[in-house]
DNA sequence: GTCTATACCACGATAGAC
DNA sequence: GTCTATCGTGGTATAGAC
């Protein structure tokens, strides 16, 4: 229809997939916009025309893997919710629906592969505001999902204590994906040969069930009595 | 003795305390020299002139913090298997260990406070190469010393998998530990009111506890039989 | 609309005077 | 030890070509 928009999508598109290249090598503050419209063979300031800023830049490359991941994980889990005909699912389904997604997109270098992956995990902690604003947007759906679902799957779990424990398990998530430079440190001398996105998923899954259904902590004695139902299911 | 390099120590204290509160402020990216010795009450090349670069100011920032928070760790662990005698300790007892000295500093303000911990949080992800090999090295003894007390309180889990799982535990740690900006985003409308230090280590243990100690996941069938013995301790 | 050339200001780093 | 001046590079803004 409109030939020059195909055009300016291939220049988007380059750009997208040099800067995302880039970040995976070198992180966000290290790749400059030089070295970015350089590799894609695109002038410098168009990245401030299609995208208006480096921060918008960086938001554009994650919403084009970020998204797609997000809504896989919902399709999986109304898939597991469908076959399921109204019973609560095991803690274990709703975990692997979480990871999963994310390991097939480790398999398929055309979505990123696993350098992305890596990029995401770096990107959680990212202390700048414009990152604090936008993660919890791209992710709001999936959690708000998958809160139903552990709620469903772990009725005996407070609703405050379920949120921290997803906290958690974000936590050990992202950060295990975010690549093995910082096990290096924990194996030591011993190298872990396992660096496939597969195994790490194995592992992992079975970590985060068991601390989803961890017994629940003492309530706090000082101060005013607590008021949520604090079922133990059995002591420590 | 020399008088002015007691000048000199409060320049470079100047420096690392204007530093750190600016760091958790702004990260480290959006905060300049020039904000830094602006609030520091020092000249620009004082910085370059005592540190040598914002990268080693930044590992000094890290270095006042942590040198002190992971002797405290581990001197936290020398006295518990001083009491044990000899027997192995429990996993809650290792991870409290971990977990303890952390929440200590957080109540002290001369040490940083809670603030040093979100930074330490934002930091563990980072993609400079320099940090990369400098948390390592800040860490090393730490992992070395609860690395081997994990070993004895879970001798059924296998060394590979042991490894994998404290790096679950650091991430969920840190992440948890970096500021409660990305709970708000699980918490969705429902605030949580639990942001003191103390009470997240009370949900974070048992949490990590149960996840050490979590089912071994079944040995892969493809490939060569797995020699590792997967002692199940219970079902899920 | 799309792309280019170019100028602008803030940044980290450094040399040399004091 | 401290300061001023200056350099190269970074992100950004804009005027104008196609």
């Amino acid at each position: 229809m409109f030939p020059e928009t195909r055009f300016a999508a291939d220049t988007k598109e380059r750009i997208l997939d040099a800067a995302e290249a880039l970040f995976v090598e070198q992180g966000f503050v290290a790749t400059s916009l030089r070295m970015i419209t350089a590799k894609a063979g695109v002038n410098l300031a168009a990245v401030n025309y299609h995208f208006g800023s480096k921060d918008e830049l960086i938001k554009a490359v994650f919403e084009r893997r970020l998204g797609p991941l997000n809504k896989e994980r919902i399709a999986y889990l109304d898939r597991l919710e469908a076959q399921a005909k109204g019973k609560p699912l095991k803690p274990e389904q709703v975990v692997e629906a979480m990871v999963s997604a994310a390991l097939k997109l480790s398999r398929d270098p055309l979505k990123g592969g696993t350098a992305f992956l890596r990029l995401l995990g770096h990107t959680i902690a990212e202390p700048a505001d414009y990152m604090q604003r936008f993660l919890p947007e791209q992710y709001r759906e999936v959690v708000v999902r998958f809160k139903a679902a552990f709620a469903r799957a772990l009725p005996e779990i407070p609703e405050q204590e379920l949120v921290w424990r997803m906290h958690f398990m974000f936590g050990a998530m992202t950060y295990s994906m975010a690549g093995n430079d910082a096990l290096r440190l924990i194996a030591s001398c011993k190298l872990c040969e396992a660096d496939d996105a597969e195994s790490i998923v194995r592992r992992l899954v079975p970590f985060l069930v068991a601390g989803l259904q961890a017994p629940l902590p003492a309530a706090r004695t000082e101060g005013k009595p607590d008021t949520r139902r604090a079922t133990r299911k059995r002591a420590a």
